[in-house]
DNA sequence: ATGAAAGCGCTAACAA
DNA sequence: TTGTTAGCGCTTTCAT
């Protein structure tokens, strides 16, 4: 029949805390925390018992107790424009991951209806209530937002950017590389006439990948023709609108190769009205891998780029900065993480055709 | 030339926290904090004089800090499988402002590969290490789930479950009235051969949705016609495989009414392929609004549910009963939130066919 | 209506 | 290698 020792007047929940774990392991919360940390100065008969308490008690570090304690609990903003498919979603988890993770403060803005001006005065204001910002394209291209936010001086990574950019650090896949892949792919399955839909001009990735397309066709001694060239804007309805055009050519295409996966499923959309079937009569390749390229059949073969890591890092990467910010080095790294070919079923080598004439 | 006051031996960043607040404007942060939080009981003249002083200042409070002090770090999880399209991207995008805007700790997971066995035991390692879960289907009808976490004491909000289950609370629209309402349309579009291709058998919300179906047409005298009916389960493939033997039927429908989005975006598809324009030769509905729903062509007529908003609310719900522990009385809520008819493009009025025979 | 004191659970710095 | 002390920024309780 003990007595529940009442340390203060408050105390809410029973929550376990890491001081019942200290009790238990017979040593003091500081080398509990040190255990939960991973630092290495601590006896291994001493973690062993630790983590013996620790289990038995079931006991998990508050995350907002150690996040004021260190002092590190930043807050983070991700700033999206355009919430384009699948897109979203990836970097969403990632983000939260990474944040859960880190016990950072995660802020979602979404900046969506914003001319220039309210732009620079969004950033402006962003940069006075975080420590840092993660921005997917196009937002990462947008030179007021960056330049107010760099001014400020809080650190910024671009995710997805399609180059890296010396004021900020970047996480990214090689778009060139990954658009000759995909271009190279359609190649060896012999096809020759092979269209491609820019993404969005405003975004250097779009012009990445275009030039990887250029740069496979080149090596294969195919010359570039302009009319399988279509101007899109990475929407569904662009995909549309250039198939259509592309389809309806003297000569058209016999694969489409669009610079995202929701173009790429337009292209599907509008060979079926047409009566083609894909992947016989035409041959579709997508880019980013994201929900869309399975939610449409034959499903797309496209390239993965690993957006919710991407976001995970970029977190690793604020954090990074955040934390050394005492120091005046700054911090801006370019990092680079690999893509993946993913070959499913929208893809087939060309049938011979009965030329015209 | 004044004196940078080194409160102590550490302090990292020169965050403005509330003291800088309460030096200009000269209260005790007590006050400042009441004011933050929306406590009547200050001086309209005081209240100025504060939110002066932190628009000056741009003072943002620490999250990590008040839920420390005020006990109200409380970790929620959600829990999801079958991440199904944009249906996903809502939930986070909703359950992240709900953890933002009350300092909750969001804890996502996803359970894809478990078994039953499995389930129990990762319920009860969760009930171990959240304060309260959300489930979106079709783990909020998980009896092995539910009765982990309800047994452990655990409060547990269901989204769109499709109906109330009285032992943990609900957010969900009505969708017996949302599917009745969708048929309903079709009807007064002048369509008499309406299909419905159910969602998967697991959820009661499918089971709603049909229901709504039913009582529409019964309500307007047509009878149920079997062969219209086709069991999909809310994927993509499911409903390919539906649609097409829907419309391989000798008298096919005019309408078809899928259950969700991504079947419906699927009964565009296979019209197309097959030559039918929709929505002249052939109408189609949708169901919940999810970003697939536009991702199409033409776009889909739906029924929007908010799942971002239910997901806020989920935790309001959680939070509420959550602080509310140290009572006995356990609290369970239904919540029924409204739905909206979308009308867009992929539905009219039917065109006269020639009859056979 | 406002303030003072105390402490939420944890960890940085320093000491031993 | 381990413990002690002080305090992160805020809100509770209690006093005024």
């Amino acid at each position: 029949m003990k007595n529940t020792v009442r340390k203060s007047v408050r105390r809410k929940g029973a929550a376990i805390t890491i001081d019942d774990v200290a009790v238990l392991a017979k040593v003091s919360p500081m080398t509990v925390s040190r255990v939960m940390n991973g630092h290495s100065k601590v006896r291994d008969a001493t973690r062993e018992r630790v983590m013996e308490a620790v289990r038995e008690l079931g006991y998990i570090p508050n995350l907002a107790a150690s996040s004021l304690a260190a002092a590190q609990d930043a807050r983070i903003a991700l700033i999206y424009t355009n919430p384009s498919g699948g897109y979203l979603r990836e970097l969403l988890l990632g983000a939260l991951r990474g944040a859960a993770r880190t016990a950072a403060q995660l802020v979602i803005d979404n900046w969506d209806e914003l001319d220039v001006g309210a732009e620079r005065v969004a950033a402006r204001a962003l940069a006075n209530s975080v420590a840092g910002v993660i921005l997917p394209p196009p937002l990462c291209e947008s030179k007021v937002v960056i330049e107010e936010l760099v001014n400020a001086g809080v650190p910024v990574v671009a995710i997805a950017a399609g180059r890296f950019n010396h004021d900020i650090s970047s996480v990214r896949i090689d778009d060139f590389i990954a658009s000759k892949e995909v271009t190279e792919h359609l190649l060896r399955m012999g096809h020759k006439r092979i269209a491609f839909i820019k993404g969005h001009p405003n975004q250097t990735a779009s012009t990445r990948r275009y030039e990887g397309y250029q740069a496979a066709l080149k090596d294969a001694g195919i010359p570039l023709d302009p009319a399988l060239v279509q101007q899109g804007y990475f929407t569904y309805r662009s995909g549309l609108d250039t198939v259509e055009r592309l389809l309806s050519l003297r000569q058209p295409p016999t694969a489409i190769f669009a610079s995202n996966d929701d173009m790429a499923a337009a292209a599907i959309s509008v060979a079926h009205r047409r009566g083609l079937d894909v992947p016989r009569d035409l041959s579709i390749m997508g880019f980013d891998d994201t929900s869309a390229a399975t939610t449409v059949w034959p499903e797309l073969s496209t390239v993965r780029q690993p957006i919710a890591s991407m976001a995970d890092s970029a977190i690793d990467i604020l954090l990074r900065s955040i934390r050394r910010k005492d120091n005046d080095t700054k911090v801006v790294v370019d990092h680079v993480v690999a893509h993946q070919l993913i070959k499913r079923d929208s893809v087939a080598p060309p049938v011979a055709r009965k030329t015209r004439g």
